[in-house]
RNA sequence: GCGGGCGUAGCUCAACUGGUUAGAGCACUAGAUUGUGAUUCUAGGGGUUGGGGGUUCAAGUCCCCUCGCUCGCCCCA
């Protein structure tokens, strides 16, 4: 292979991808509007020190993922890996803190230095949603509302399930993580090396192991909500009883735990079957601890984000934008012409192709090729009387119209 | 980082146990049609069989290395 092909884990989005991806963003966008979200951008890198300290210096994405850089002037920079991370130091470098509560979305593309597979790119591209400065359950309600909201509209709600659970407050938390080492470390003869790893580093992860010796300790082992304290139960009840009255079915995974440090009481996944490997399409939770470990002062969070290919690829056929009419001049003087009746057309709001060079012939193919409807033929003969030829691509048929009175002749937009 | 599968034309794929000049469909270009597409017919262009090395009288086919793609593990969206 020519050394003119894509980095391993990117690639080019054009045709039906492009299609499904604008898809996605814009009902995202229209979604995220409606639920009083406003749009942030935040930048492509930050200084590498913003994801170690928040992402947590052992997790994989730290560990081995990040796409880091020294840039000229001797700064450690890293190609933004999540969303979460960025948007809450735009949050503080913001002064938003001054706001109440604020809800932001943004979507874009991040850079994980990762092993390609269905549904997983090196640059791959994420839907988020963020409300800083709400403790209240009410929050982790409306967030997940409008996950489900985003998914019913794509018409993949049926293809999705929510599974929830709650790792529970910093206090609960860390009581059940006691209790798990203690268990796991009996057990350390029967554990399966991976997870053997994971003991130390991340020991939650191995509760969703998939070896089957793990899963047979799994089944006997502490379980998280016996570790609960009040605090804890009553926040994770009232979010269940959100989703009761938004009927919004949810089922309940107590070895749901997400991979990254900060998450505390609500962690969530829309997880479908139609992507392999790659289940998890909708992936979030609380994060209240984050912005006090960036440096700020203690904010509450909580929020997801979504793959951007992997709903495109749940979508079913994104139809085509409007059909084109075809503007073709035969001659000098019908190019000048043609030229303005397209500016014409397109002020009106039509669609319109025309081609650069060719004759008819050639053109009438092009036409055919960019799926246009109608073809307006402006020859030489024609251009004498004041007159142009609309040829219907369909039908095969066609009829002369005067020059006034074109766009109103022109059949709609189909 | 680890494991499986696969690399033949722009795309999808053929080529019997190794055997002559690597084929087809789609796409592309031109002509049939000097001002009529899509349909039809005809002709044409396009390949160092991913790259390198080896075995053999002979390699797309067998062996080794390498690059790439793909699916999975780890982890995640």
């Amino acid at each position: 292979m020519s050394k003119l092909q894509p980095v391993r884990g990117t690639r080019d989005i054009c045709g039906d991808d492009a299609r499904r991806f604008s898809q996605v963003v814009d009902i995202f966008k229209s979604v995220a509007g409606r639920f009083g979200f406003r749009e942030i951008a935040t930048p492509l890198f930050e200084f590498s020190e913003v994801f170690r300290r928040t992402l947590g210096e052992t997790s994989d994405v730290v560990s081995k993922e990040m796409y880091s850089f020294i840039d000229r002037g001797g700064d450690e920079i890293t190609l933004r890996p999540e969303y979460t991370a960025g948007i809450a130091r735009a949050y503080l470098s913001g002064g938003m803190q001054q706001e109440g509560v604020v809800k932001l979305y943004a979507y874009g593309p991040m850079f994980r230095y990762e092993r390609p597979q269905k549904g997983r790119y090196r640059q791959f591209h994420q839907l988020d949603v963020e409300i800083l400065g709400a403790p209240e359950p009410q929050a982790d309600v409306e967030i997940i509302a409008l996950g489900q909201q985003l998914l019913e509209e794509m018409g993949l709600a049926s293809q999705a399930t929510l599974h929830l659970n709650s790792l529970g407050d910093p206090e609960s938390r860390q009581a059940y993580r006691v209790a798990l080492v203690a268990y796991f470390d009996g057990n350390k003869d029967t554990l399966s090396k991976d997870s053997l790893a994971r003991l130390s580093r991340n020991p939650l992860r191995i509760l969703d192991s998939k070896d089957e010796g793990d899963q047979k300790l799994v089944a006997n082992a502490p379980v998280m909500v016996d570790y609960l304290n009040e605090t804890s139960r009553d926040f994770i009840t009232s979010v269940k009883r959100g989703l009761d009255i938004l009927g919004i079915e949810y089922t309940d995974n107590p070895k749901l735990v997400r991979g990254l440090d900060y998450y505390c009481h609500t962690a969530f996944e829309f997880i479908t079957n139609d992507l392999g490997a790659q289940g998890t399409v909708i992936g979030g939770g609380r994060y209240d601890g984050l912005i006090e470990q960036m440096g700020g002062p203690a904010t509450a969070g909580v929020g997801w984000a979504a793959g951007i290919e992997r709903l495109g690829m749940l979508l079913s056929d994104v139809p085509e934008g409007p059909r084109p009419v075809a503007l073709i001049p035969l001659g000098e003087a019908a190019e000048e012409k043609a030229l303005k009746i397209a500016s014409q057309l397109r002020k009106a709001g039509r669609t319109v192709d025309m081609a650069f060079r060719g004759k008819l012939k050639k053109r009438l193919s092009r036409a055919n090729k960019q799926n246009a409807r109608y073809a307006i033929i402006l020859g030489e003969n024609e251009l004498a009387k004041g007159q142009a030829i609309i040829r219907d691509l369909d039908e095969g048929s066609q009829r002369e119209v005067p020059l006034e009175g074109l766009l109103a002749a022109l059949p709609p937009e189909s």
